[in-house]
DNA sequence: TATCCAGACCTTTTT
DNA sequence: GGTCTGGATA
C-alpha cells in the first residue's frame, strides 16, 4: 500500500481550488500543455505548478481521438509523487469529461514498477522472481560471502586491504554491483576479478529468482534492446511497446540514470512522443548515478526539441525567489542550464521575513526556533492570492536539516520540553530504544549471550511487562525454541514463530503496554517493525543450521540492522497530526510550507566535506566511469540541495547558525554568509509587531490512499489486522509450502496468456509449466518433491476438467482500478476473464491451499473485482467464479447484482475514510475470521468454548 | 607567514 | 581513506 500521509507538508500543489479555477494557465503553461507532438522539454523551476502543467497535458493527450489511457506512461521518482499525478490527472479528466473507460491501463509511477511489471506481464521466466530490497540484498550477499563474489573482488592497490570483506564491505559491494549495470561504464577498465565478481553476483540473484532494484531495469533494457529475431521474449516485449506505447512523460528528469536513460530511449524509439520534464537546479540524488547531463544535453540527442521553461514561480515571495535565485547561480554557468526564475508575487515579502541568525550554540539556536514556532502560530497567511487568510499553525512550520541524525538532538529536546508537536522524518533510530533492546535480548538469551535474569531485567527496564504477566511461560516459549539439538526440521525454528509466542505468552497486547495513554499504540508500532526485521532476516536465512541461524540473527542484530531500520515514531496511521516537521532536505523536495527554518548551518556540514572510507573508487578505477565525480559528491551539489531547502519556504525563512560541539563544525557556513549578503535578508529580528493573529488553522490535506486487493480483504474482514500488518507492520511467520499457491497462479497465468495468443497447451505441458514458475525457497527436499508432484497434478486437473474453456480466455491477470472518492484508489489483478458457452462474461478467482497465503476470497472481495472491471473496460461482467484448484475443491459461481455492486462502492469508501480517520477497530467478539487470523494471539485470548485444533 | 603533521572525524536514501 | 583543523616548526 502506498500512502502519502501528508501530514507535514502540502505537496506541491497550488491546492485544488486553484487547479478548478485554473483556466488560466501562463503563455509558456499553456505552450507545454499544447505541444503534444514534439519531443518536449520542460525546464520546470522551483514552484512553477509543474505537476499541474503535467496533468493537463495528460489529459489533453488522452482527449485526442484514438489515444486510449494505455497508451501513456508517465515516470515518477517515488511512489507518492506516481499517486499525487495519477489523483490530479484523474480529477481534471473527471471534470472536463467525466469517467474515461481504461484508465486503470495508463502506467504512472516509477520505473522500478514499470519495469517489474512489464517482465512479469510477458516474460514468464520472471513471474516467480521477487524483488530484495536494499536490506534483504546485503542478507543475500553476506550469507553466500564467496558465491555471491563478495569476498573474492579485489580493491585497488591503493586501498588497504586486498579484497572486500563478508559484512563490512557489502553494500560497497552491491554499490559497485549496480554501477556496473546502471553506469555508462568501459568494460576494459574494469578489474578482472571484479567483472568474475559480478558474474557470480548475477548468477546467484538469478538462482535464488529475484531481482534488486536494479536488475528489474536492467533486464527489461536487454529486452528493449536485444534483437527481436534472436530472443523470443525480446519480441514480445518489443512488439509491445511497438503496438501500445504512444506518449512517454518522464518527471524528475534530472535524476535520471544512465541505465534508465536507455529504458526511455527503448521505449520512445518506435516512434512514441517524449516529455521531460525537470529542473537541473533540483538534482540533488547524483551520490545515486543520477547524471545532470541527460538534462542538459536533451536537446541535442532529439530532434526538434521544443524546450520550454516554467520560470514563473507560484510558491514564494519575492524575498525566497530572489534569493534562492542567488544560490542556484553560485553554480558555475557551464553547469546548469541558463534559466531565470521569478516570482509570480503569489506572497508578498516584507522585511523581517526572511532572516539569517547567529547564535553562542546549538541551544540558544533551539531556544529561538522554537520562540519563533510558537510567535508564528496565528500569523495570517494566505494560502493563494484569492484565498481568504487564516491563522497559521504548527503544521505550516518545518525545519530542514542537512542531517537530522546528527544535528537535530538540541531542538528535540527543546520541542519536547515546551510540548510543541513535532514529526521527525530520516531517523535512523529503532536500536537506540529500551524497547527494541529488550526484544533484541530475546534472541541474545536464546543464543545463551545473556541469563534468564539480565533478560528480565531488560524487559523490566523497558517498562514492557504487563500486569499479571505470566514470566515462567515466556521464558518456556524461548527455551523449547532453543533446543537445537532435538534436531527438528530447521523450519520448526521459526524465528517469527518464537517471537510472537513469546508476546502471547507475556499476554503484551496494545492496551496491555504499561505506561501512559498512547504508549501502547508507540509500543506496538515498535514491536511491528521488528517483526519486519525478523521477515528480512528469515527471508534470507530460513534454511540455516537452527543454532547458527540464531547466531548469524543476533550478530546481524547487534552489528548490522541498527544502521538500516528507521524509526518514524509519530507517523503511525494515516490521520495527519497538527504537527511540526523536522526532515532532511532531501526528504523535503517536492514539499512547500509557510514557515520553514534551515538550521546548523555550519562549515563542513552544510556544504558537507567529502567522505573518507573504502569508496567506489577502490573496487572500480574512477577512469571506467564517466563524470566520476558526481558519486563522490561537489559543492555544487551542495549548493544545489541548499537552493532545494530555501525554495521550500512560501514566505517565512529562517536561516540560523550556531558553532557545533567539535572544532570541525565551529565554523559558520559559507551559504549563511551568501544569505546575509543578500539585501532581502535580515541579520536582526524585526521589532515590528507582528499582525492580529487569528485562530490556527491547520491545513487541511486529504492523504492519497492506494491499496491493493488483498490489504482491502484484510481492511473488510478486520480493521484491527489491518491495522497489525500494515501499519504497525507485523508479519506472519514464514510458511515452508511458500510459494506453491504463487506458482499455481503463474503456470494457469502462462496457459491463458499463451492461449490470447493463439498457442494452446495441454496436460503435457504440467511439468514443464511447474518447473518453470514453481519457487519454493523455504522448503525442505521432501516438502519440495512433494509439492512438485501435487502442482503437476493440480494442473492437469485443471485441463482435465477445464481444458475446453482455455481458448475462450478473455484477459490473464487484467490490471483493474477502482477509482473509489478523491483519493482513494484500489488497485489490483484479476487472475482470469472467460466468455462461457453461455455467452456470459466471468471473472474468475484461483483458489489454491496455500497456507502461508490463503486467499479467503470473499463475496465483497469478488464485487471489487467486478466493479473494477466495469471501470475498466466500461463492460460489466456477469459472473463471478472462485476456481478451487485442489482435489477435492469446489468451484462456485455468483451472478453479479447491480445492488451489490453499489454497496462495495460504498464500503470501500467507507474503509478508506475510517483508515483516515485512524479508526481501525477489533471485531466485536471471537469469531472464524479470529480463528483464521495469524495475529489473534497479539489481539484477544480465545474463548474456553472454542477448542484447540 | 608559510608549511608540516598529528589527531579527529566521517551525510544524503528511492526503488 | 580522505579531509580538515590547529598547533608546532621554520
Amino acid at each position: 500500500m502506498t500512502c502519502d500521509a501528508g501530514g507535514t507538508g502540502q505537496q506541491e500543489h497550488d491546492s485544488n481550488e486553484k487547479a478548478a479555477a485554473m483556466a488560466s494557465y501562463t503563455p509558456a503553461q499553456q505552450e507545454a500543455i499544447d505541444c503534444l507532438d514534439e519531443p518536449l522539454q520542460i525546464i520546470a523551476c522551483a514552484g512553477s505548478g509543474k505537476t499541474q502543467v503535467i496533468s493537463q497535458r495528460i489529459a489533453a493527450i488522452l482527449a485526442q481521438p484514438g489515444v486510449e489511457p494505455r497508451n501513456v506512461i508517465a515516470f515518477t521518482f517515488t511512489e507518492k509523487a506516481a499517486a499525487e499525478l495519477k489523483d490530479r490527472i484523474l480529477g481534471i479528466v473527471a471534470a472536463e469529461r467525466g469517467e474515461i473507460v481504461g484508465m486503470a491501463e495508463m502506467y504512472i509511477g516509477t520505473m522500478h514498477g514499470y519495469c517489474l511489471d512489464l517482465l512479469q506481464r510477458l516474460v514468464p521466466e520472471t513471474f516467480k522472481f521477487s524483488v530484495l530490497s536494499d536490506i534483504t540484498a546485503r542478507l543475500l550477499v553476506d550469507r553466500n560471502s564467496k558465491k555471491s563474489g563478495l569476498t573474492t573482488c579485489p580493491t585497488l592497490p591503493r586501498a588497504t586491504q586486498s579484497h572486500l570483506k563478508r559484512y563490512q564491505n557489502s553494500s560497497l559491494f552491491l554499490q559497485a554491483m549496480s554501477v556496473l549495470r546502471e553506469d555508462v561504464v568501459d568494460d576494459a577498465q574494469v578489474p578482472e576479478g571484479v567483472a568474475a565478481s559480478f558474474h557470480s553476483y548475477m548468477k546467484l540473484l538469478y538462482n535464488h529468482a529475484s531481482f534488486d532494484y536494479t536488475e528489474m531495469i536492467h533486464l527489461a533494457v536487454q529486452f528493449l534492446e536485444a534483437d527481436p529475431d534472436e530472443d523470443e521474449n525480446a519480441a514480445v516485449v518489443q512488439k509491445h511497446v511497438r503496438d501500445d506505447i504512444r506518449y512517454v512523460v518522464v518527471d524528475e528528469y534530472q535524476d535520471v540514470n544512465p541505465l534508465q536513460e536507455r529504458l526511455i530511449e527503448g521505449l520512445v524509439r518506435h516512434g512514441a512522443n517524449l516529455c521531460v520534464v525537470g529542473d537541473d537546479d533540483q538534482t540533488i540524488y547524483q551520490w545515486r548515478g543520477s547524471q545532470v547531463s541527460n538534462i542538459v544535453t536533451f536537446a541535442e540527442r532529439h530532434d526538434g526539441v521544443r524546450r520550454v521553461t516554467l520560470a514563473d514561480n507560484f510558491r514564494s515571495s519575492p524575498g525566497i525567489v530572489e534569493l534562492g535565485r542567488s544560490i542556484a547561480e553560485r553554480v558555475p554557468d557551464g553547469e546548469r542550464l541558463p534559466k531565470r526564475m521569478v516570482s509570480a508575487e503569489s506572497q508578498e515579502w516584507q522585511r523581517g521575513d526572511l532572516l539569517a541568525l547567529s547564535f553562542d550554540d546549538a541551544e540558544g539556536e533551539a531556544a529561538w526556533i522554537c520562540d519563533r514556532i510558537e510567535e508564528m502560530r496565528g500569523v495570517p497567511f494566505r494560502d493563494t492570492p484569492d484565498a481568504e487568510p487564516r491563522g497559521l499553525s504548527w503544521s505550516d512550520c518545518s525545519v530542514l536539516f542537512r542531517s537530522v541524525a546528527k544535528d537535530a538532538d538540541p531542538l528535540v529536546a527543546e520541542l519536547k520540553r515546551r510540548g510543541i508537536p513535532y514529526v521527525v522524518k530520516g531517523l535512523n533510530r529503532l536500536f537506540d530504544t529500551p524497547e527494541v533492546e529488550a526484544v533484541v535480548g530475546i534472541f541474545r538469551f536464546m543464543v545463551q549471550e545473556i541469563s534468564a535474569g539480565e533478560l528480565r531485567t531488560l524487559w523490566q527496564n523497558a517498562e514492557l511487562l504487563p500486569e499479571g504477566y505470566d514470566w515462567p511461560a515466556a521464558l518456556d516459549v524461548l527455551e523449547q525454541g532453543r533446543a537445537f539439538e532435538q534436531g527438528g526440521r530447521f523450519g520448526v525454528y521459526n524465528i517469527q514463530r518464537v517471537y510472537l509466542d513469546f508476546l502471547e505468552k507475556l499476554t503484551l497486547r496494545e492496551e496491555t503496554v504499561p505506561g501512559p495513554e498512547g504508549r501502547g499504540e508507540l509500543v506496538y508500532y515498535q514491536l511491528g517493525k521488528f517483526s519486519q526485521v525478523i521477515s528480512d532476516f528469515e527471508q534470507i536465512y530460513f534454511t540455516t543450521e537452527p543454532a547458527e541461524k540464531y547466531q548469524s540473527f543476533v550478530s546481524w542484530l547487534t552489528h548490522q540492522a541498527p544502521g538500516y531500520y528507521a524509526e518514524s515514531n509519530a507517523d503511525v496511521g494515516y490521520a495527519a497530526p497538527d504537527a511540526v516537521t523536522l526532515s532532511t532536505v532531501h526528504q523535503a523536495k517536492g514539499m512547500q510550507w509557510p514557515v520553514v527554518f534551515v538550521p546548523c548551518l555550519r562549515k563542513n556540514r552544510f556544504p558537507s566535506q567529502r567522505h573518507g572510507g573504502l569508496g567506489l573508487f577502490h573496487v572500480l578505477p574512477q577512469e571506467a566511469v564517466e563524470d566520476p565525480d558526481r558519486y563522490r559528491g561537489t559543492v555544487e551539489d551542495e549548493t544545489r540541495l541548499f537552493y532545494v531547502a530555501v525554495t521550500r519556504a512560501q514566505k517565512y525563512l529562517n536561516l540560523t547558525y550556531s558553532p557545533g560541539r567539535t572544532t570541525r563544525y565551529r565554523n559558520r557556513s559559507p551559504f549563511f554568509d551568501h544569505c546575509s549578503d543578500q539585501r532581502w535578508v535580515s541579520t536582526r529580528p524585526s521589532t515590528r509587531p507582528l499582525p492580529d493573529r487569528l485562530p490556527a488553522v491547520p491545513r487541511r490535506e486529504t492523504p492519497q490512499l492506494t491499496f491493493s486487493f488483498s490489504e482491502l480483504k484484510y481492511l473488510f474482514e478486520c480493521p484491527y489486522s489491518f491495522k497489525l500488518r500494515f501499519l504497525y507492520g507485523f508479519n506472519p511467520p514464514l510458511h515452508e509450502a511458500l510459494g506453491y499457491g504463487k506458482g499455481l497462479h503463474d503456470a494457469l497465468a502462462e496457459v491463458h496468456k499463451r492461449a490470447i495468443a493463439g498457442e494452446l497447451l495441454d496436460a503435457s505441458d504440467a511439468e514443464d509449466l511447474v518447473e518453470r514458475h514453481l519457487h519454493t525457497p523455504f522448503a525442505y527436499p521432501e516438502l519440495r518433491a512433494t509439492l512438485s508432484a501435487a502442482a503437476i497434478k493440480a494442473i492437469r486437473r485443471y485441463f482435465a476438467t477445464h481444458g475446453e474453456e482455455i481458448p475462450q480466455t478473455e484477459h490473464s491477470e487484467k490490471q483493474v482500478q477502482v477509482h473509489v472518492a478523491p483519493g482513494i484508489t484500489v488497485d489490483g489483478r484479476i487472475d482470469l476473464i472467460r466468455r462461457l458457452d453461455t455467452d456470459e462474461l466471468s471473472i474468475v478467482d484461483f483458489k489454491s491451499t496455500d497456507r502461508a497465503q490463503a486467499e479467503e476470497v470473499t463475496r465483497d472481495q469478488l464485487h471489487v473485482y467486478a466493479v473494477g472491471y466495469g471501470e475498466l473496460t466500461g463492460e460489466n461482467a456477469d459472473l463471478v467464479e472462485v476456481l478451487n484448484l485442489d482435489e477435492a475443491g469446489q468451484t462456485t459461481r455468483e451472478e453479479i447484482e447491480d445492488s451489490l455492486l453499489t454497496n462495495v462502492h460504498n464500503k470501500i469508501w467507507e474503509a478508506g475514510e475510517a483508515l483516515r480517520a485512524n479508526d481501525l477497530p477489533r471485531l466485536n467478539s471471537w469469531c472464524d475470521q479470529c480463528d483464521r487470523c495469524d495475529f489473534v494471539a497479539l489481539c484477544r485470548d480465545k474463548p474456553a468454548s472454542r477448542s484447540r485444533r
